[in-house]
DNA sequence: GTAGGGTTAG
């Protein structure tokens, strides 16, 4: 008995010590893979990386973990390595190393994804599934369709990333007739085929498809998915009415005991998402009425109706709310500087911006396009530099701000180097060159201005045409504007108002009377646009630095518009320019009562009556400022 | 740990 009792309990005693550390072992190992795979998810990838390093034993989901996490911050070639040196592979560890090479930008990195798919041992559905969607996503639909029609078991999935790559080409029959022959259709496919038309604005297309296939019942419980696409894709183009009507579609998830039973029924996303129909649409009132209504309310929630508060410059229910917010998070701290920066409060938008628990790069961005927009150019460029000391990289939009920054500064040197650090860093768009455009010529550089618009090969919009007509005609290099103006009709590029202000700037320098006025004249009947005071007032300096004085004032008393200081100001240049005094008081009374504080049209006066040795007048042009408490400005002299 | 779909900030 106690033999048998002896050896029972030894062996049970040595069968559980086993097992026991066993489980702990394989205990352990989960806890650590899952402290990995936390760690990448919060994007603490040297972290994870360090605790990978410091594991005795792995199995193959550590290893895919780590491989995981350097793909997701395409970071290919480290996680190639891994691949390479982990003791056994399974089919996951090969599916996420294809996956990784597809996601990657470049044909390279696609062949050598293929290549990974074809040394496959074994392949399933996954695997398939990437190639194919892998070519999709890079718009190669032939191969994405090879793969497709040679994939020996095909599941929804397949069907869904064909469906993706056609919309994300434009083509939206394709992807139509596909989803109307697919075999079996989920809540992704229509989604999918949603929220693609959506992309490709078919909006309308998109509702009739959600209605035609939406009722199906099996697919009710994501149903709330593809509506609130819908609703987003009306919100943002402005469609706040439509949007409304879909979500009204959509039962009300608030009150009532039979949440489990409904399956189609509106969650956070479809409330967040018709506040920024209204949000978008400046309608803050409804916004904020939903918001009031809704029971469940997540961060995205709130940065929205914040988000609505700052754009109509509503400050104090904006950081009200901002206060109350449960956790703020990144997007809510970065609205709250934009609203500031925006509204010219720079200070308390430092504030906020330093107060951070965590930065990222549109906080820099908005805080630096902030200081250029107010014209606080040195304290741009200080953010600049601090923003780079602290390890940001900039990436377009910062360089756009601070190429505006470079124009306000007139700082040449300074805008050379960006320019190089644009051609180093970023593929630059329209907007970067055209700020560089803009850069260079008020910098009077205007070689450098035509050199950075003779090297864009692609595509210059109509911004692109206007910076350089109007570099070329602020330099009076008339005939270099003229010319360009001409190219730009014969491509067909439709001027705009501001294209017509360069030419008659241009005309203006050059003394081109006629041109002028035909220039004037075409814009209205050629191209339909109304002219602005900003054309008369070009129109007023052509005629005028000509001496056509008479034709000038009766321009300016002609004219539909009320004149502004500009139209004034062009005629007071002419003035003082032909010696014509009687005018000049009529062009400076008129520019004093639009801007009394200003000393610029005294000191002009004072300057004429001078010049023709008439110094009571001049004298008394000083007295009657004296009296007015105008104070002279910097930058404008008594002497001419 | 791998393949398809939804909302917010510059």
């Amino acid at each position: 008995m106690a033999t048998l009792y002896g050896r029972l309990s030894r062996r049970s005693c040595c069968l559980t010590s086993a097992s026991l550390t066993r489980n702990y072992n394989s205990s352990r190992l989960h806890q650590s893979n899952k402290n990995i795979s936390n760690l990448i998810r919060s994007g603490r990838l040297s972290e994870a990386r360090a605790l990978f390093d410091s594991m005795k034993h792995r199995n193959a989901v550590t290893w895919n973990s780590m491989i995981s996490g350097y793909i997701h911050r395409r970071e290919i070639a480290k996680a190639r390595q891994l691949f390479d040196e982990m003791p056994q592979r399974d089919i996951v560890s090969w599916n996420l190393i294809v996956s990784g090479y597809f996601s990657c930008r470049g044909s390279r990195f696609i062949e050598e994804g293929r290549k990974m798919f074809e040394l496959m041992p074994q392949r399933d559905c996954v695997s398939w599934n990437t190639v194919i969607s892998g070519y999709a996503k890079n718009g190669r639909m032939d191969q994405a369709l090879k793969f497709f029609n040679a994939m020996p078991e095909r599941n929804v999935v397949s069907s869904n990333a064909v469906i993706t790559g056609f919309l994300l080409n434009g083509d939206v029959d394709l992807a139509v007739g596909f989803f109307k022959t697919m075999p079996e259709h989920d809540s992704a496919s229509l989604c999918a085929l949603i929220s693609g038309l959506v992309r490709n604005g078919e909006l309308d297309m998109a509702a009739g498809i959600l209605h035609e296939f939406g009722s199906d019942d099996d697919r009710k419980d994501d149903l709330v998915h593809a509506y609130n696409t819908l609703i987003a894709g009306y919100g943002q183009r402005g469609h706040v009415e439509e949007a409304r009507r879909l979500f009204d579609e959509i039962p009300d998830d608030r009150g009532g005991g039979d949440k489990g039973q409904r399956r189609f029924r509106r969650n956070v996303i479809s409330w967040n998402s018709m506040m920024m129909s209204y949000v978008k649409a400046g309608d803050i009132v409804s916004a904020r009425e939903l918001f009031d209504r809704m029971v469940e309310r997540d961060t995205c929630s709130w940065n929205t109706v914040i988000s609505g508060y700052v754009q109509i410059s509503n400050m104090d229910e904006a950081s009200k709310l901002f206060r109350e917010m449960p956790s703020p998070d990144v997007l809510s701290w970065n609205s709250i500087v934009t609203g500031f920066a925006q509204n010219g409060n720079l200070n308390l938008a430092k504030d906020f911006f330093e107060k951070m628990p965590h930065k990222n790069l549109i906080s820099w961005n908005t805080l630096i396009a902030g200081y250029e927009k107010n014209e606080d150019y040195k304290g741009a460029v200080r953010l600049f530099s601090q923003m780079q000391l602290e390890g940001e990289r900039p990436d377009k939009h910062t360089l756009s701000s601070v190429i505006s920054v470079c124009t306000g500064l007139v700082d040449l040197y300074l805008g050379k180097q960006i320019h190089q650090l644009v051609t180093k860093t970023v593929l630059p768009d329209s907007p970067i060159n055209n700020s560089l455009i803009t850069m260079y010529s008020r910098c009077g550089a205007i070689v450098d201005a035509s050199a950075v618009f003779d090297e864009i090969k692609l595509y210059k919009d109509v911004i692109t045409w206007n910076a350089m007509i109007g570099g070329y005609a602020s330099h009076g290099l008339a005939a270099e504007a003229l010319e360009l103006f001409n190219l730009m009709k014969r491509l067909k590029i439709h001027p705009t108002y501001i294209t017509f202000i360069a030419v008659l700037n241009a005309c203006a320098h050059a003394g081109l009377v006629e041109e002028g006025r035909r220039q004037f004249k075409s814009m209205v009947t050629d191209y339909g646009i109304e002219p602005r005071v900003e054309h008369f007032a070009s129109l007023v300096d052509i005629l005028g630095r000509q001496g056509q004085l008479k034709e000038a004032i009766h321009l300016i008393n002609t004219m539909p518009l009320k004149p502004d200081k500009a139209v004034w100001g062009a005629l007071l240049g002419a003035c003082r320019i032909h010696n014509n005094v009687q005018l000049a008081i009529v062009a400076a009374d008129a520019l004093i009562r639009l801007e009394p504080e200003s000393s610029a049209p005294y000191v002009l006066l004072y300057n004429m009556y001078a010049n023709l040795g008439q110094w009571d007048d001049a004298e008394s042009v000083r007295v009657l400022m004296e009296e007015k408490n105008v104070k002279k400005q910097a930058g404008y002299s008594w002497v001419d």
